[in-house]
DNA sequence: GTCCGAAAAGTGATTATATCTCTCCCCCCG
DNA sequence: CGGGGGGAGAGATATAATCACTTTTCGGAC
């Protein structure tokens, strides 16, 4: 092995071998342009690459783990997930995630993807609305009610409008948001069914961040977010008494 | 070794040990009521406890250190960061916080506060409100320019804002991108200095939301963020030539 | 020729053990 | 009584071997 030397710019600020570790996979990542779902080199060998033992790299791929910037899967490989250093995140073990954390995180969606529908109208670049109607197009196509995957369609598209707001950061905290919301979801209504609203209402927000009216685009989304509260209000009408019991089991937030 | 037996409860539904050690680990922490600030069983001791070597009892730790559960210090021991569910959260690690990121965030806060102090305004009780006059009263009596102590009195005025909008999950995602904006603060601008119209401007918005007049406390958190951002531009615009230097240094945000 | 299944190769998961470095605190020396 | 040295304890890292899962490949059966 010859002399371990550090290619890194002036680190040493941390003595932490893991923490540098993180950022030269992150690294790796950006500078060999990984893309979601790419693979990384085997542990031993980026164990090998960066001079460390495989029990130190695998602390640092735990981390990048933990934060959903890669994704590792026994016996195939590691894969980039987001590929970045996430600011903001939500936590890998929810708990305490009931009814009332659903509608706190409905709520707070509420407050964040207006902004970011409008900040989407303004600032979005033509890759951005290329992306959003390709998103779009892919939820029309697999659409089926009662169906995960069509759910998951849906959700891409917010995600979309996040990525189009220019604002990677508030992008993040959407994405938090709306990963806890499709986990509080999913324990309070397990049947989950889509509505083909959605598909109608993305359209029309899409049309408004493609003709940069921010302020209509704002509007939609706030609207469209209301309609999941009332539609989320429906569903606890309809399960009626038995809300209390799933309300218990669920184990109400805080 | 033959069937190594499990002492630990079921399971198994994820084949994935350290996994389920972090599972393992925060319900440590909560059964042994431990806060803030307290020290962990040496990860010797936690390995041992669990019947697990200490490389794969590591990887849990660094897991839950990414998300800021825990805090691992060389030779001192590990320590309880937060560990109760919080479940919006800022990296503990953030990394890249360059100028670029700093005015995502004041662009984030931008759109999530003015939600909050309007909610607040509506929902606001009489505790809430008895604490922010609190904050208020004890940032005025500590008022000194370039004193970091004056600096976190304000922030507490916008943290107590947040929980008074009686949504905690948008609360603490608020509160992560403060933590985060304080960091990126820091570090494009080491000598802090605190403006009086701080002090002015909170005063005001505790006016509106106290006058349950949630329009008006919108518009006034809306406009103290737009100041800030506005300071922001002079202070880069003072720095001159420099700026550019800095923004390098700091490795801007991607 | 095609298809299925078993084996092999590649990759992550886990173990066990040893050594190094850092922090904290106690106790001894001045 | 105060400060510094040193030891105990804790985390950090290395090494090497083995287990478990996934994917691929290749040969045999039909």
């Amino acid at each position: 092995m010859p002399a371990r030397d550090r290619p890194v710019s002036a680190a040493a600020s941390t003595p932490d071998l893991s923490t540098r570790l993180t950022g030269e996979i992150l690294d790796l990542i950006r500078r060999e342009d990984l893309h979601a779902g790419d693979r990384l080199p085997s542990v031993r060998a980026l164990a090998a690459r960066f001079g460390v033992a495989t029990p130190t790299l695998r602390e640092a791929l735990r981390r990048l783990q933990a934060t959903g910037a890669v994704d590792i899967r026994h016996g195939s490989g590691t894969y980039v997930r987001h590929g970045r250093g996430r600011l903001v995140l939500a936590s890998p073990v929810p708990q305490g995630l009931g009814i009332d954390s659903l509608l706190h995180l409905l709520d707070a969606r509420t407050v964040v993807e207006p902004g970011l529908a409008a900040m989407a109208a303004e600032r979005a670049t033509a890759a951005d609305l290329a992306r959003l109607e390709d998103v779009l197009l892919d939820a029309e196509r697999s659409f089926f009610p009662n169906d995960g995957r069509s759910a998951r369609a849906n959700e891409a598209f917010h995600f979309a409008v996040a990525r189009a707001s220019g604002n990677p950061i508030l992008a993040e905290t959407d994405e938090a948001l709306m990963d806890l919301y499709a986990v509080a979801y999913a324990a309070a209504f397990p049947h989950a069914r889509t509505r083909s609203r959605e598909l109608h209402d993305h359209a029309a927000i899409l049309a408004a961040i493609a003709g940069r009216n921010a302020q209509r685009a704002r509007q939609l989304a706030h609207r469209h977010l209301e309609d999941a509260g009332a539609d989320i209000a429906l569903l606890l009408a309809e399960m009626g008494g038995d809300a209390a019991e799933q309300r218990t089991a669920l184990g109400s937030g805080q």
